[in-house]
DNA sequence: ATCCGGACTA
DNA sequence: TAGTCAGGAT
């Protein structure tokens, strides 16, 4: 069996890693319109908007859209076509069907309320794994890390973590963002992840010279080896 | 593995 | 122009 060295961060390297970007996010953090409420169907709304498309992009889509439909019962009873035409800037029309498919099961199969339970969020069109957390670690304040394009690409940087299937890199970076994750407030440090990945850990053009991991990250020792 | 998609950046 | 975006479904 082919050993996998760097998929174990050492419970030094975490701690440290955590105190580092639990600072940053004090300091840091982002103002979006979603960040202001727990309500579980505007963070719904909100993820699902969020979904591959830039945050910047979808803030003023968000709240236009929770203008129209401020409840999930306006959403269920909306014209399709007016929801669509709603998110046309953002692309991925798709999502207003499948926004309204769960505004329709909310309310026949949970009484009008979204979900608590990860396998019944599960269940609605549109919602995976990061989604489901996301709304659980936002709105329910349930201790649930979630991994997206951005906390992959920390974890893979910091740690030096890569596996050689999609399958098993998926595993390794879901145990990771597990692993790392504080006992609380899981929600605020989840919001800190993304934060760090969009404005210093960037995919482009990192910013290592004001980053304040530099001096551990696996990544930036690599790269000045070569 | 592929597709969906408009918008924003270097 | 190419790369990327708070992914999910098929």
């Amino acid at each position: 069996m082919k050993t996998q060295p760097k998929s174990h961060p050492s419970p030094a390297q975490i701690k440290w890693f955590r105190q580092r970007l639990s600072l940053w996010g004090v300091a840091n953090r982002r103002d979006y319109p979603w960040r202001k409420t727990t309500d579980a169907y505007h963070l719904l709304v909100a993820e699902s908007l969020l979904q591959r498309t830039d945050a910047n992009t979808v803030a003023p889509i968000y709240e236009l859209f929770l203008e129209h439909y401020p409840t999930i019962s306006d959403l269920a009873a909306a014209n399709r076509e007016d929801v669509a035409k709603i998110l046309t800037p953002l692309g991925l029309l798709f999502r207003a069907e499948r926004l309204q498919q769960c505004a329709e099961i909310i309310i026949s199969r949970y009484d009008g309320n979204v979900p608590k339970n990860q396998k019944q969020l599960l269940g609605l069109p549109g919602i995976g794994d990061y989604t489901a957390r996301a709304i659980g670690s936002q709105a329910f304040n349930q201790p649930l890390a979630v991994l997206d394009a951005n906390v992959a690409r920390i974890l893979e940087r910091f740690f030096g973590l890569q596996g050689e299937r999609v399958k098993s890199r998926c595993k390794i970076l879901w145990g990771a963002a597990d692993l790392i994750a504080p006992k609380k407030d899981v929600g605020t440090w989840n919001l800190a992840l993304l934060d760090f990945g969009a404005l210093t850990c960037k995919a482009q053009n990192p910013d290592c010279n004001h980053c304040p991991l530099t001096s551990k990250c696996q990544w930036n020792t690599d790269r000045l080896i070569l």
